[in-house]
DNA sequence: GCAAAAGTGTTTGATATACACCCATGC
DNA sequence: GCATGGGTGTATATCAAACACTTTTGC
């Protein structure tokens, strides 16, 4: 299992990392999931793109640091937060490291209208989340742990709307669906499905503008944001 | 949030726990949830129960120090382990420790047949996991997080069948149903469910010695034991 | 034969899907 | 008026729960 050859009575350390997930039109005008990665500066993997993240500190409790590397990195807040896993394999930098980390990964969403304002840098990019470049570490394989809970929790609870603004029509929150699960759902149904679950309420407004039938606008109810 | 005050450049401890479950048989014969805790020999808590772990060596990848602590205090081997969370309040030892420690905590699943071997000392004892005393820490909430975890992934993945020994009825397999959910099932309704989901098969043989018309006996089909 | 659990069959209701259709607006 | 997506209605399939019934053993 390991190829660690070097024992020592340190401890491991322990560090924080946050995938985020935002919806971006791409050029066909659809929404597809983006996520900004970091350039690392140093060995192990220096230049590689890699999970935003640092060391935990004593003082701070792991959402929080969470919140803040998305803060730091991205200058938004999340709208959404949870712990994805903890990530410990002895050999996990496969080899190009001798020290031996440990990841608290969570995982969060921000806004698609907020998204637009994120910082992009030398150092941090955005990337569309199912096509990503080779990562540092097995930051690969958790980017796509983090896709499938993403996908997984949309289908049983009632998330998606954090990925909108305060009010949507129906038909953005069926668009944001689509473009996380990845497949075409039917709008008749998905209305149903929708109201049955009573995750919305109508404001009482309608979206004009549109070219045809302007669609009702709708709020999410009160539901609780996640942290623990 | 937190109520530490003292700030240092020191980093967070890491320890590995593991909540450990069994099935035995209580006073009037039914099955019932049950779990090992060990006793504090030192300060904080000194003397309370507390989950079973230890602080996580450089060398050990998580899930191994998860079973090595399970070995170590019941002498047991896991027949399922699943990382659980990873609990790390700032303020989680309530005040009762100067010390930051972030836990891993994973889940185990131990067979009932051999839990009746397992060891039972003055610093180790088997509790009902429905019936605990006032734990150490936060371990309290995190024993319920464990159970709710437990009971939920028996509905929709297939890990009943650990519980019990190689072969088994589906009286006995729903027995185990029963006392994990904490609500009886409907004999012949499970008996489609077990079935439909290809989970098990017959082995041919048919258990003798009843007062009346014997059950087939089952094994469980190939099915991946997690880890991660 | 009778009791008791094993095992089977049938009915019913809830829910998801497919899809036909009407509605309200911009042009 | 007509194109377009918004919104509603309805038939069908699938599946879970309730429960009646038959089977096979020990006594």
């Amino acid at each position: 299992m390991s190829i660690a050859t070097a024992r020592s009575t340190e401890t491991p350390t322990l560090a924080v990392s946050t995938v985020i997930f935002t919806l971006r039109p791409n050029d066909s005008g659809a929404l597809q999931l983006a996520t900004p990665l970091v350039r690392r500066i140093r060995a192990p993997f220096e230049g590689q793109w890699a999970l935003p993240g640092g060391p935990l500190q004593v003082n701070e409790d792991l959402a929080t640091s969470a919140s803040h590397t998305l803060r730091d990195t991205t200058g938004l807040e999340p709208r959404y937060l949870e712990q994805l896993y903890a990530f410990g394999s002895v050999d996990r930098a496969g080899g190009a490291s001798a020290e031996r980390v440990v990841s608290i990964v969570y995982w969060a969403l921000v806004g698609a209208d907020e998204a637009e304002l994120a910082i992009d840098s030398e150092n941090v990019q955005w990337f569309w989340a199912d096509e990503l470049p080779r990562l540092a570490f097995d930051h690969n394989q958790i980017v796509e742990y983090a896709l499938g809970r993403l996908r997984n929790k949309l289908e049983y609870s009632r998330i998606a709307h954090v990925f909108l603004s305060e009010a949507f029509t129906l038909a953005q929150l069926r668009e944001v669906y689509e473009a996380v699960l990845g497949r075409e759902l039917d709008p008749g149904n998905f209305r149903r499905m929708v109201e049955s679950t009573g995750t919305v309420e109508e404001t009482g407004e309608v979206l004009a503008g549109t070219r045809h039938r302007p669609p009702k606008l709708y709020r999410a109810t009160i539901q609780a944001g996640e942290t623990k």
